[in-house]
DNA sequence: TATAATGATGTATAAATAATCATTTATTTG
DNA sequence: CAAATAAATGATTATTTATACATCATTATA
């Protein structure tokens, strides 16, 4: 019962904008799980559900598969909303942040994990972001100009 | 202000366990920001913020840094609590999942994005998995195995 | 098999969060 | 520069979610 009530949950979330654990429960009656906000509430517990603002503000459940999709989107809005300029010499990327931004924006690029970045150091409104080999330097700069748009 | 507060945020629930958004609130005075709840609950709204249950049951906020290591987490639980066993034929991958298990324990190899599966299809209880090459197949296997732990 | 231990769930309620409304503080524009 | 507009925030409250406690069911264990 539990199994596969957990199971449909992540269907219905999957497939609908569910903003509430009561509308969950609703719809979970619907096909004939009747069950209590207080049960859900504990299955969205063991299955790690996450709530997420949607980018017109609401608020809803995500299930897994949505979740790389919403991790690439808060990658890119950081990214876009903090680094104001992009500049390089041999295999060092050199970005200026928005006052205080730095450190976040650094966040978001080690969260990238790309291959080709060694790492960062962030202070208030620069990050050094070290290349591995010269050669990606060019590409990695293009992709970053890409993210600011 | 909003800005560097909401920097210091993300800095904050990196470093700390934040369980609730008072204490976030009182995280926040302490270094100089004093703001109420409401103001926080926005914050992280705007910052896409999501609070996820840990290991040990506490609920508690997550910065972009923690969404990959609990993305992944979360897809390797979905798959040992589902998959039962591991066959394979050729350039396929059948997979035994518990009852109605089968197309969340799809979506979390779906969700791994291995480049050598070319996609999969879940019924009830039954999952198959489509690989690449036929010489990726004992690779996959073996890494479902061991998964499966 | 009887008994203990564990797990699942509902009820009621406490706790946490989001939203409404009012006010203040920028920011824009004529 | 001043009026108008938008943005940020607090206070309060409505809504939502988590939990304590009790009950019933299931599973181990002696």
């Amino acid at each position: 019962m539990k199994i596969s009530r957990q199971a449909k949950i992540i269907e219905i979330i999957e497939n609908n904008l569910v903003e509430t654990q009561e509308d969950l429960a609703q719809a979970l009656k619907d096909i004939g799980f009747t069950v209590t906000q207080a049960t859900i509430s504990r299955d969205i517990k063991e299955l790690k559900l996450i709530k997420v603002s949607s980018n017109e503000g609401i608020q809803h459940y995500a299930s897994l598969k949505d979740m790389s999709t919403i991790y690439n989107e808060r990658v890119t809005a950081v990214f876009r909303e903090s680094v104001l300029t992009v500049d390089y010499v041999e295999n060092n990327i050199v970005l200026r942040t928005l006052p205080a931004m730095g450190q976040a924006a650094a966040l978001a690029i080690d969260g990238m994990e790309w291959h080709d970045i060694v790492g960062t150091i962030a202070g208030d409104d620069t990050i050094f972001v070290l290349i591995r080999n010269r050669e990606a330097v060019l590409d990695i700069v293009s992709k970053f100009k890409k993210m600011m748009k």
